[in-house]
DNA sequence: TTAGGGCTAGTG
DNA sequence: CACTAGCCCTAA
């Protein structure tokens, strides 16, 4: 299956560029759960990387090394063990890795299974984890918050609709309130300062987090690659195939369900295709295998912990997301006007660079819809 | 980037 | 139910 998984990538995708085949390497060489055996397929379907510009990467190849040499049982006293594992430690590559306590302890085996198993849980979050948790997050307010209109649109993609709703929600644009309390904190804020403010009220509210920033997210990265490896049986990365002109016309016949909640699917006879593929929103017809957890493994030495069974499992679809629609307000308005007799009717992306402040979260086929609108009578 | 077609949440 | 405003999608 590895053999599989690599084969497959190497085959049907572009050859990845070094720089993500590195963050690829990188976050998977860090989770221990990884089994080596899957880690080299991966590394013989990855370009060269180098392991240099990263510390977690370096340190999770050291751990895997040390790892490696006390996985055997040293019950018989031969001290075969210790030796390997000295041998690995010698390596001044693998020792710098390693400055505090780990290279001081080494005749004594169980301590250095402990300081091992401590190594791992410490190790750095991946770049794709801090990616992650700055794009839908523990960083996600703030990104959003600084994002214009269209970088929003491409974090839309990244985190799927109903993630994306979520954290707009909590921005202050929640759809679920009441119009006028969208107004108010409209008009109360032009400027949006407090909005930050209130957003990481709710964050920490919602999801439980009172500590600080960057420690926090590492703490939680570095929780998270324990965590169970998961993986759907659909892996393979292109969900939407290149688009011949036979599914174009089905494509636009169900496009505008997309965003529209559960689709009443009323008299179109095909079947309903799902929101546009995102890299973060599971797929309803995702089937996960995952790591069974519930068990004391992580009481074990190393050498003791068995790899959990591979269970399947099915997973309830997604919530379905709803619509968050924003009322243009009497400034924009007046605004678009003063900006089209000014620019002309059509030259949207000029009037927006001329008005930013107001039009900041207004595309500029918003701006067309909206004149359009505001012509119709 | 823009124009235009089309869908739908929201409102009365 | 009808209508409108806001939004999305695609072609050009």
């Amino acid at each position: 299956m590895v053999a599989r998984a690599t084969q497959q990538a190497s085959t049907t995708m572009p050859p990845l560029a070094a720089a993500d085949a590195f963050r690829v390497l990188e976050f998977v060489a860090g989770n221990r759960r990884v089994p080596h055996s899957l880690l080299a397929g991966l590394l013989a379907g990855l370009p060269p990387v180098s392991p240099h510009t990263s510390p977690r990467l370096r340190k999770a190849i050291a751990l895997r090394a040390l790892d490696a040499a006390l996985s055997g049982s040293d019950a018989d006293g031969s001290g075969e063990v210790l030796r390997k594992a000295r041998d690995v430690l010698a390596d001044p590559g693998v020792a710098a890795c390693f400055p505090d306590h780990l290279a001081v302890v080494r005749d004594d085996v169980a301590a250095l299974r402990r300081l091992v198993d401590a190594e791992w849980e410490s190790l750095p979050p991946s770049e794709f984890e801090l990616e992650a948790d700055r794009i839908a997050g523990a960083g996600a307010l703030d990104t959003w918050a600084n994002a214009d209109q269209d970088t929003r649109k491409k974090l839309r993609r990244l985190v799927g609709e109903s993630t994306a709703r979520e954290i707009l929600g909590k921005l202050g644009q929640d759809p679920s309130k009441a119009p006028q309390v969208d107004e108010a904190a409209n008009a109360a804020s032009t400027s949006g300062a407090n909005e930050g403010d209130r957003a990481q009220q709710d964050d920490e509210a919602h999801l439980g987090r009172g500590k600080g920033e960057a420690s926090l997210a590492q703490e939680d990265c570095a929780r998270h690659q324990q965590e169970p490896v998961e993986r759907t049986t659909d892996a393979r990365i292109p969900e939407k195939p290149v688009t011949s002109a036979a599914t174009k016309g089905k494509e636009q016949a169900t496009s505008s369900h997309v965003t529209g909640q559960a689709a009443p699917d009323h008299n179109k006879s095909h079947p309903v295709t799902g929101p546009k593929p995102s890299l973060m929103e599971r797929k309803p017809s995702a089937i996960v295998y995952q790591w069974d957890s519930g068990d004391s493994d992580s009481e074990r030495p190393s050498h003791q912990r068995r790899l959990p069974n591979y269970e399947r499992r099915m997973r309830p679809p997604p919530a379905v997301p709803y619509k968050t629609r924003k009322k243009w307000t009497e400034i924009q308005e007046r605004t678009l006007i003063e900006g089209v007799d000014k620019y002309g009717k059509g030259n949207w992306k000029d009037i927006k660079i001329a008005y930013p402040d107001v039009f900041q979260d207004r595309s500029t086929v918003d701006m067309k819809d909206k004149f359009r609108n505001m012509g119709r009578h």
